[in-house]
DNA sequence: GCCAACGTTGGC
DNA sequence: GCCAACGTTGGC
């Protein structure tokens, strides 16, 4: 059992929109990153939770959490020549980009933001501030744990 | 909109 | 294999 984070910016694809899909679940792809390819690949599994981080936003913030459903899988966005994450250079037999299903667990009453966790000395070794352009870092059950406490521990 | 960080590409 | 140029992410 592990804990991530995932960023998403909520205009293209928000925790609430994945409240409000099928099953309350949806396919976690476009990821284009050989760093977050990896972790998805192989580290995320089933059953892995995870905290929803909203970018590019106002105010940039943890807005809930979701579960890992499957495991990963290669992204078929990929091998489509009319989405933008097309990638010439992959093929069924050799994928490059994989995705995760995951289903929506939880909605915070209120988000936790990027400045908050700043402000936090437990959380000053978070992933999410060290690798601040990834989009899939991991999380330690301490520092999830103290989140979700809201600072508590 | 700006800019820092950093990943990717391609010439050599 | 190096590294400059370029593109992207994401906070502010």
């Amino acid at each position: 059992m592990q804990y991530w984070l995932f960023k998403t910016e909520p205009h293209e694809f928000s925790l609430q929109m994945l409240h409000d899909s099928p099953n309350q679940s949806a396919r976690w792809d476009g990821i284009r990153n050989y760093q977050a390819r990896n972790y998805l690949k192989n580290h995320v599994a089933p059953g892995d939770e995870v905290f929803i981080y909203h970018s590019s936003t106002t105010p940039c913030a943890i807005v809930g959490t979701a579960r890992i459903t499957t495991a990963a899988y290669p992204d078929p966005a990929q091998f489509n020549p009319q989405s933008p994450y097309f990638d010439a250079k992959a093929t069924p037999s050799q994928p490059r980009w994989y995705a995760v299903d995951i289903c929506w667990q939880s909605t915070f009453k209120t988000p936790i933001p990027l400045a908050w966790i700043k402000q936090q000395p437990p959380l000053h070794a978070m992933a999410l501030l060290k690798q601040s352009r990834l989009s899939i870092v991991p999380v330690t059950k301490e520092e999830w744990v103290w989140i979700l406490g809201g600072g508590i521990g």
